[in-house]
DNA sequence: TATCGAAAAATTGTATATTTTTTATAGAAA
DNA sequence: TTTCTATAAAAAATATACAATTTTTCGATA
């Protein structure tokens, strides 16, 4: 997993590339919450500058993937317990609004895609194939997030989930509940397709936070 | 207004007293939305290097208070309109989300602090004290906040009211409606009292999108 | 006069050098 | 041995230098 040589690829500057080279590199796992990321060894890594890691550095800083020690360094940011709450408090806000906006311009397309997504997601429990549960999970909300006409919002959401995908806990979202996830998913449809704001924002709601009490079951588990 | 000079007073690093500064001009409106902020400029009027500059103004750009066109430079960024609805929707959303969770920490303290906001706000409409008005509604806010025990949501919504602030369109989240303002906040206070979240959710998300609705109609006047 | 294009100026992007601060190391005193 | 201080090494913070790109200027030409 020896990546680090930089592709400058698409991106108009070095510092895009180094930033999102970096943040790949802490969401994969290749960085370990808590450690360091030193800008000279990524500056010789990568062969560039330091100027384009610091810059890189800072940006990550404000969407809290790194912390920064004024004069000692950076390091992968580690959340507490607590912060993990705080998260998925507030994508449950976020998400509860999604489907409000999204029942605001609700249309045929919508409902089929999310249909779709629930066809499959049954298909995989048949299988027992949780990655493909959890992809059409991931599509069941961008779906909605797609309708919302809030481009702020989906920014929002997707730097949450960010922050919390990287410790990899992502599956037991599902883990043990399955079919309970499924369901939960057929509700939250039935609402939208009801126009039914109020019961949809709230099963959302709900259905996050339980994804949420999984993880962080879990992540205390691990320590 | 020729505040430049940048005081390194509390700060740790000079990119941080840069940072705050510019950011504070952007709020005075010293920095006007559209206007340039050209590094080189900034560095000879504060007396660094541009250094701390670009570092300062990756930051603001996370936190939208700038935009940054590559290799061309950054403007203080302008909000469309429908950027501002969905500014006030997500504002909504999470002060929604700080209800509930104030609730949940409700404790004397800060029922009085409350009701100390509200006899102020309502002295203030007795002496048509806009200003004072604005005051107290604010800490009304705050004061939830402080009981919610989440940092991160904190400081979301301080962000999100950051970015609009600079519009200076502060005063009229109350135009022509103080008294009116002044019941909305009755309201919550006593569904807060009565610990019924759904209620004091639903009328702190009411409260704020009425506030959002006249801001938007001011802004649309002004051009 | 208007428009095109080349040269010049300005500005951003990147690299390197210098200064400052922190951390590690080694030796002296208790 | 432990603890303190002095020194050395490492790293971040800042400044400066250079390269690449964009914008502006201004004259030549239609």
């Amino acid at each position: 997993m020896e990546q680090f040589k930089l592709e400058v690829g698409n991106f108009k500057t070095v510092r895009d590339a180094v930033f999102e080279s970096i943040r790949r590199g802490i969401l994969n796992g290749y960085f370990k919450p808590g450690e360091r990321i030193v800008e000279s060894q990524r500056a010789e890594k990568m062969n560039v500058s330091r100027t384009p890691i610091r810059e890189a550095l800072r940006r990550l800083e404000v969407e809290n993937l790194v912390e920064n020690l004024p004069r000692k360094g950076v390091i992968v940011s580690t959340l507490k317990d607590s912060q993990i709450v705080e998260i998925f408090n507030i994508r449950g806000a976020l998400e509860s609004l999604a489907v409000n906006l999204a029942i605001d311009n609700l249309d045929d397309e919508l409902l089929e895609n999310l249909q779709r997504c629930i066809d499959k997601m049954s298909e995989a429990i048949d299988k027992e194939d949780i990655e493909k549960q959890i992809e059409y999970n991931t599509k069941f909300h961008e779906h909605i997030l797609c309708k919302t006409n809030s481009p702020m919002l989906v920014n929002m959401l997707h730097n949450l989930k960010e922050q919390i995908q990287r410790y990899r806990y992502r599956s037991l979202s599902l883990e043990g509940r399955p079919e309970i996830s499924l369901n939960e998913h057929k509700d939250i449809l039935k609402f939208i397709k009801q126009k039914d704001k109020e019961k949809a924002e709230k099963y959302i709601r709900e259905h996050i936070n339980k994804a949420g009490e999984a993880l962080i079951k879990k992540h205390n588990l691990n320590k």
